[in-house]
DNA sequence: GTCATTCTGTTCGCATCCTAATTATATACA
DNA sequence: TGTATATAATTAGGATGCGAACAGAATGAC
C-alpha cells in the first residue's frame, strides 16, 4: 500500500469519484467531436486513424495500433469500414506478405483541413476559461499518468495471470 | 475564437495529441480495473453502476443514467445483465407505473469491499509518482474540463443542429 | 534445411456506448 | 373532460473496443 492519499477513508465514494470524470470527459469530448464530423460522414475514432496517415502515410496495422494504443482487432475493422467508404486503401507490402500498408485515398486527404479544425475546436471548448498554463499543466499530468497506466499495463497484468 | 493556444500551428499534430492522451487514460484505467474485476465475474461498468447503488439503493433507470452520464438506453441495457447475473433486480414503483427502480441483492452487496478495493488500486497505480497536491490539481482540472464540456453539450449541440 | 517460435492480420462472440423510433404512462392545459 | 405534451423504459441497428483462437508468413536455433 504504497499511497495513503487513497486508502479507503470514511467515504468510499472518492475513489469512485476519481475514476468517473475521466470516463465522463473522454466520451463527453468523442460525443462532441462526432457531432463536428457527422455532416462529413467521419466518426471521432475513424478521424483519429486518419490523422496518423495524415502524419505519415503508408503505415502497417500493427503501427497504427501502437500509435492509437488499440488493439489489432479494433485496426482492423476500423480499416474495413474506411475502406468500405473509399477514404483508405489497404495495399501489400512489398517485402513482407503478412502486412498490409494502409494508405489515404484522395477523398482523405482533401479533408486534412476539416479534421484539424474539429479537433482544434473540440480542444476551444473543452479549456474555455483555462489559462494557458492550466492546459499544459494538465496535459502534462494526463502524460504523466498515461505513462503509469501503460507500465501497469504491462507489469502488473503478468501478476494478476501469475496469482 | 476566444483560445490562442489550440489555434492550428505549423503543427497540427497537437490538437489531435491533445484528444487522444484523454482517451488513452480512459480506456486504459478501464483495462486496469476490468483485469483486477473479471475474477469476481464483474466489468468496470458494471461496478460503477453497483457502486451509485451502494450509495443509494432503488435508484430509477433515468437517475443511474444522470450519475453515470450516459443515456437511458445504455442503462437499461446494463440493468438487463447485471438482472441476468442476479447482482441487481428490478422493482415497480408505487407512484409511477413507468419507473421501475434497480435494487441490489445480497449478492451484489457482499462485493461492496471488493469494489472499492479495485478501484483504490487503479487509482494507486494511476498516480504513483505524482504528490498529493498534483493529484487535487489534477482532479480539480478535469472537473473544470467536465463542466465545460457538459455546456458545450447543453449549447452548442442546437447550433450544429440548427446550423 | 527443419522445426519451433514469433509476428500480422483476421474472424468470432461479447460488452458498452450511441441515435432513432416505439410503447406505456403521467401531466398540463384548454 | 379530453387532448396535447412530456417522461420512463425498451427495441433495433450500428460503431468501437476487448480477448480467444486461427491461418499464413517470417525468423531463429540447430
Amino acid at each position: 500500500m504504497p499511497d495513503t492519499a487513497f486508502a479507503p477513508s470514511e467515504d468510499s465514494h472518492t475513489e469512485n469519484e476519481a475514476g468517473l470524470v475521466f470516463q465522463h470527459v473522454a466520451r463527453q469530448r468523442i460525443k462532441l467531436l462526432d457531432a463536428f464530423l457527422a455532416p462529413h460522414g467521419l466518426t471521432s475514432a475513424q478521424v483519429y486513424l486518419l490523422n496518423a496517415l495524415l502524419r505519415e502515410d503508408g503505415r502497417t496495422q500493427v503501427e497504427l495500433a501502437r500509435l492509437l494504443e488499440i488493439g489489432t482487432v479494433a485496426v482492423s475493422g476500423m480499416v474495413d469500414r474506411l475502406e468500405a467508404a473509399e477514404w483508405v486503401e489497404r495495399r501489400p507490402d512489398g517485402k513482407d506478405r503478412r502486412t498490409k500498408r494502409v494508405f489515404l485515398k484522395a477523398s482523405a486527404t482533401s479533408k486534412k483541413h476539416v479534421l484539424s479544425e474539429a479537433a482544434a475546436q473540440v480542444n476551444a471548448l473543452s479549456f474555455e476559461q483555462l489559462t494557458d498554463a492550466e492546459v499544459d499543466q494538465l496535459l502534462s499530468l494526463m502524460r504523466r499518468v498515461r505513462g503509469n497506466l501503460r507500465e501497469a499495463l504491462a507489469g502488473e497484468m503478468p501478476t494478476l495471470i501469475r496469482g
